[in-house]
DNA sequence: CGCTCGGCTGACGTAAACGTCAACGCGCCC
DNA sequence: GGGCGCGTTGACGTTTACGTCAGCCGAGCG
């Protein structure tokens, strides 16, 4: 049994899949219920594969950079029929294309803001080290690795919280 | 012109700052509900200043890149009393460098997606050439989708939803 | 004087992405 | 056979960022 663990048709619980993605079972029906996932079904429980694993992963990396539960719907919808007519796929490359374009707005926008907020941060530190120097904590004692045990600072940092 | 548009006697109607951003009167007075902006008024009518066109920029700018409208709002407070107290000053600071983080993380993410979209296309290229060199558009030329099928020109490219 | 135009103020509607709650099924275990 | 734990299906609630609609006000105009 130990063995079968490891083989392709490795199959997950909705609680697994959860545990290892950090989300929850409302969340994953949820994503069924929209059609972003079909799990196989024992009776009603679900069953997930490892594709299903798969394209759930994709799922979370699409939110992680901003995209809608619809839009990765569609982007799963052209990856599932790959390969499929060549029309099928010419529609998939010019949606990733899009993608493409719309991410390197999005990372324009991004880089734009970064240089403000530095900006803006190098002048309060110039104020500051002339008005209040003990305020003032240098941005090169950010985020010290933990000798041991816990980590003072929840780590959230990773997904700028929005659900 | 940009000197005409901050001689700080300049104001502007309601219209004409949707009509210059591309938004409608109700953003703006969402905005202005939720604190984000606080026109001057002439009665009942909304004077905005060059100011208020500033803010709200900002807040265009701050919602391209992710930000919600209630941290928008803090930056804007933070902004604000930037001449009060050290103590203001240094917890503004904070607030800056951690957005500095959040938006590296993401450009990250996005970095990341985008590199993979890439390969994604090119996997696709490499195989429309071969199979169906037709229906290939190269990346130069972005041409508008074929008469079969709706169009989806109803997305807004630049801004991520989650919020 | 009537009428439209732009603006204003509520008040209600909507879409996304779930959270929460209720009620129930099923296997197991003592 | 009663309870626990995990799982299921609705159904309703929540937050964000507005859209939409109704109704009122003052300015201008023919």
């Amino acid at each position: 049994m130990a063995a079968e663990l490891r083989r392709p048709e490795r199959t997950f619980t909705i609680r697994q899949l959860c545990l290892e993605f950090k989300c929850t079972p409302r969340a994953l029906r949820f994503y069924e219920d929209k059609g972003l996932l079909s799990p196989a079904r024992q009776g009603l429980n679900r069953i997930y594969s490892y594709k299903d694993r798969a394209r759930l992963q994709l799922i979370l990396r699409g939110k992680r950079v901003g995209l809608s539960l619809a839009e990765i719907r569609e982007i799963l919808q052209l990856y599932g029929k790959g390969d499929g007519g060549a029309a099928q796929n010419a529609k998939a490359l010019r949606k990733f294309r899009e993608r493409i374009v719309a991410f390197e707005q999005q990372r324009a926008d991004i880089d734009e803001h970064l240089a403000e907020l530095r900006q803006a941060c190098a002048r309060l530190e110039a104020f500051l080290e002339k008005s209040a120097p003990d305020l003032l904590v240098s941005a090169a004692e950010m985020a010290p690795p933990p000798p041991s045990g816990r980590s003072s600072t929840d780590r959230r940092l990773a997904s700028p919280r929005h659900a």
